[in-house]
DNA sequence: TTGTATGCGTTATCAT
DNA sequence: ATGATAACGCATACAA
């Protein structure tokens, strides 16, 4: 077992110096004369010395302050996922000094997101994980953080052109092709598919349009598929009557056979379709959330994208404690995988670990 | 920020003794006054003490000798992944002390299994990971490992009735289920389904047995699709001519349109389809494999169920370090999920991180 | 320019 | 029965 774990001590006795020395070349520091640096550098490559993170973590007992922002999980239960990956990831980094502090406002309402932005940024973190989803609000703060040089990370939503660490959700435009893929592959004969964008904020929601190009451009690619005929709608999720729209979406364009419902409210539309007894329609949504899952459960829907919220919380502070703690390089984008959940499959979905 | 982490000292303080006795408290070694004793540990449940796991794995300089049995890759090129899931997890453990000699046997020949898990039992490991594919022949060596308290964890096959540290790996059964709702959702019309068993070692197949009864199960719990007829067929994978086996049993029953391959030999179906111009058919199968990816590219391979064997050689060194290393509870059972895999979420599974 | 001493939290040994 | 102390590997302040 010649598989000793290399020190510093061992590269000091071996270049004939002390570890004081070893240490100022490892960390590029001067001071060290410049044959012996060159000799202590041949050294480390030789023997492939790698730091103890271990003893490193011990010893530097400095603590990261990551703030979260974060909409209210008791508005919308979507949220708890992400909130329980990020508990996950702060139990397990707790011993690095990770710090975290939670600033949760509620979704749709632009005042208590500015509210609780500015909370965080005034407690100065050293970094910042947020869901950014309001679009435009969102833009000053990404500016404030970056002339600071505090590091962010979005999550769930993602924003082209500004400067994250890191991205971490779904590639949107991947997952309209996977709910393509899905429909026509339970869908052999012709028939009109609908994708509906059943929206809490329209003019935050690019990510639900990346997703219905998604779709439209599978067929376009798959020449031997283009026997179906997809048409879009938008319905406004606080519209007290989604009933009365999904009716005169069906009943106008009656051989719809497949639908495809952009985020998380597949259920409205299989409560709708129980509701008034119509069969053969396929149904893929995302998001295990509860009310999709009893109709996952019952057959009204019948796949569901999952995004991995969990994933998304845990993988945020993560890749800030990286950054921050190990000094590693982050990738700019981190597409967690579009899991395809059946009733079958379900149950290794639901508390990943 | 009262998020101050409790330390020894810190109890030994508040006790009013010393980190020592504190010590002797937290260990169960005695020799300490029972007044005392109380007192350390109610003050150890009171501040809610955790133990600096860093502190702990920087002190104890200890290594543990993992011992793994697997079969050779460059035999069948499905030992790659789980190698590879073995190889990230021993970097990974590295620092705790985790030490992995491999044991590499070529598959189907007994004799080299032998001699390997003899081998690795001589070095006397801390630890066992084994991919238990010789059903009868392992069993002598859980004895003994048994007996001599070596912790043992199996993947890759589930072997009842032993006493393993943790299975890793799939359910079986629920992967069979899985496959017949895919295959029974692409088909909407009546026909029959095939099961195919394109088998390496008869004897040591349980597994597939198990597979296939999931697939057939799963048609008489979901009464609405009983319009379809289950045929079940073995062929030896070494038998040289495997088109003229398919060949036959595509033309007596002509009315297959649903194949489902138990294991990851999917791709010689596929060449034969391809080969034969046989349209029409939806074909299920395992494994990430390079020929299984190319007919998934261009379709003749519809969906492939990702058993996740990176996942299991992580794991699987990773469960033994928890219990060696952190003193954890294993659960006896870890199955991993069962990735449903299309063209178009393929690049998240090839290089999971 | 270089080497030495100290401390991070835990554990084990050795005096007291 | 108890407390002081050294060591794990690394980082750093300070002495030489």
């Amino acid at each position: 077992m010649k598989n000793k774990i290399i020190r510093i001590k061992d590269i000091a006795e071996r270049a004939g110096t002390s570890k004081g020395t070893v240490d100022r070349v490892l960390h590029n520091r001067g001071r060290v004369a410049e044959d012996v640096r060159e000799r202590i550098l041949a050294i480390i490559k030789e023997l492939n010395y790698e730091p103890n993170r271990i003893a490193q973590s011990l010893k530097s007992q400095r603590t990261y302050h990551i703030a979260v922002l974060i909409p209210d999980a008791a508005v919308d239960s979507y949220w708890e996922a992400p909130l329980a990956g990020i508990e996950r990831a702060e139990k397990e980094l707790r011993q690095y000094g990770i710090r975290i502090s939670r600033h949760v406002f509620t979704p749709h309402v632009v005042q208590s997101f500015l509210a609780k932005a500015n909370e965080a940024t005034k407690e100065n973190p050293d970094g910042v994980l947020i869901a950014p989803v309001f679009y435009k609000e969102v833009m000053p703060f990404f500016e404030n953080w970056k002339a600071q040089g505090t590091p962010y990370v979005l999550f769930n939503t993602q924003i082209e052109s500004v400067d994250p660490l890191c991205y971490i959700g779904q590639d949107s435009y991947r997952s309209g092709s996977l709910a393509a893929k899905i429909l026509s592959y339970g869908l052999p004969d012709p028939c009109s598919l609908l994708v509906l964008h059943i929206n809490e904020d329209i003019p935050n929601s690019a990510h639900l349009i990346t997703k219905e190009q998604g779709f439209r451009d599978y067929f376009l690619q798959n020449e031997k598929v283009s026997q179906y005929q997809v048409i879009s709608r938008d319905i406004d999720a606080f519209d007290i009557n989604i009933d009365a729209h999904l009716e005169e979406i069906l009943t106008t364009d009656p051989v719809v056979k497949g639908i495809y419902v952009t985020n998380s409210k597949a259920f409205e539309v299989a409560a709708y379709l129980e509701k008034h007894g119509i069969e053969g329609i396929k149904l893929v949504g995302y998001d295990l959330l509860q009310p999709n899952l009893d109709y996952l459960e019952n057959g009204r829907i019948h796949f569901l994208i999952n995004q991995n919220p969990l994933g998304q919380g845990y993988w945020g502070i993560h890749q800030l404690a990286n950054y921050l703690v190990f000094n590693q390089e982050i990738p700019p984008i981190k597409f967690l995988p579009l899991d395809i959940i059946t009733k079958e499959n379900l149950d290794y979905y639901l508390d990943p670990s």
